[in-house]
DNA sequence: TTAAAAATGATTAATTTTGAACAAAATTAT
DNA sequence: ATAATTTTGTTCAAAATTAATCATTTTTAA
């Protein structure tokens, strides 16, 4: 029993069960499980199967729902509480921009339902509303397939050609100091080309982030008008941020 | 049973009934408690269901997110067949345009390691392609949820703004007297701009469409260079598109 | 036929997943 | 509001799975 059968019984048994473990397959072709081990990685990096702790499956089958799925988020319950604030902020029949912050990815449950447009340059973003009353407009651009986001010329190009009423942006820092910042040159061109073209722009920040510089700090505070942020935050920093100019809701 | 299975079910169950407690998941699926907290607490990291106390909830009531998985396509084989040859025609370093049809689409496993850029307007071919040696720019503007896919005319600006050496295309009908059709403007738009602006066009075709015409024949054969196809194909009609000054390759 | 290369198997170390126990936090009942 | 109960987070250990290394067998090619 070669390699080429071996394939040939583990993508059928795959296909028809939906799933298969390492050790029934050894005993159903006789051979040992390191070789199905073998097998199986070669399987899946040529991209046909999934292999799972264990044993594999169909592709399909692991396949999140969402087929462009977060990564996993740190804080996702002060994140759930900031968008439940943001969303109330979105009317109906508003243009939004969205941008790939894991904060802003979490809005999107609660807006699936309003007839809005979102001009978005998240894959996540973009996957989680279609299908929804939103309309999406994603921005084009060269993906980078880490931040799963279009980002670069093109991209900047794309969101000058909109207008939106309001913007929703995250940040990875925030300071009195030195302002806005961000963890890659890439995402502050994003969010300083939404902000710039769109008529209000609204802050997606937990508290974690406040007084906390990034590696790349890019705009002044007086970018947005609005911080939307959690009921862990520091009554005195919120303070000073207010007195710097930014509405901040909690 | 591994965590993907579960996965699969406790999402499954969330979806039929709104919301499931850590209770019951643990008895349906015959495994401690910590460890339907542990895939919870995943599975809400990610974004894809709601934690509560004891257990989870449905994120939204709107209906499954659309799932990039192609449907499987009527005469799949052929299709795979053509694609076969189409990859062929493929080289490392090239610029290659791919549209959203779906045999198109049916090329991703064949480039996969191939270290070249595609520009596409499709989300499925985006997502297989993503997280390969491929290099992806996404065509922005207006998403079509119904096609997953790119039109209008912020896409087909983005399009012009590329130059490929090579177009893979789908066309929905092609004839002698009519030349190719689409079954849509909006695609027929997107195949014009790529091919216009790559130095080849590969039209992807099934013998199943010759001599057929659909609702809106857009360009002469003389649009493409190559014509790839199935070996079912009839040899007059492909005499015929050949004298036509197509190179027919199956 | 022999040497080189590829595939397979066995062993051990490392990693991942799972479960148990108990303190902390949240929820419910009184 | 307070106590009782439930749920969760944390830490650690056990079990299962995988990766790595090297020896053995099989295949291929000179």
């Amino acid at each position: 029993m070669n390699f080429q059968e071996r394939k040939q019984k583990i993508l059928d048994l795959v296909e028809r069960e939906g799933s298969v473990d390492v050790k029934r397959l050894a005993l159903h072709l006789d051979i040992s499980e390191i070789t199905i081990r073998r097998d199986l990685a070669i399987l899946s990096e040529k991209g046909m199967i999934y292999r799972t702790h264990g044993g594999a499956m169909k592709l399909s089958l692991a396949h999140d729902p969402i087929s462009f799925v977060q990564k996993s988020a740190v804080n996702a319950d002060k994140k759930d509480y900031i968008c439940q604030l943001a969303a109330k902020e979105v009317q109906e029949g508003d243009v939004i921009f969205m941008d790939c912050g894991s904060t802003v990815f979490r809005l999107c449950p609660f807006i699936r339902n309003m007839r809005i447009k979102v001009v978005t340059n998240s894959l996540p973003v973009m996957s989680q509303l279609l299908g929804s009353a939103v309309s999406v407009n994603f921005v084009g651009g060269e993906i980078d397939p880490e931040r799963q986001a279009a980002h670069g010329i093109i991209a900047t190009e794309h969101i000058r050609r909109y207008r939106a009423n309001k913007a929703f942006l995250g940040v990875d820092g925030i300071s009195l100091a030195n302002g806005l910042s961000a963890a890659t040159e890439k995402e502050a061109e994003i969010t300083l080309s939404m902000s710039a073209n769109s008529h209000e722009t609204f802050l997606l920040c937990d508290s974690g982030k406040f007084e906390k510089d990034r590696y790349f700090p890019f705009a002044p505070l007086s970018l947005a008008q609005t911080l939307i942020t959690d009921q862990e935050a520091d009554a005195e920093i919120i303070e000073g941020y207010e007195k710097a100019g930014l509405k901040v809701v909690r």
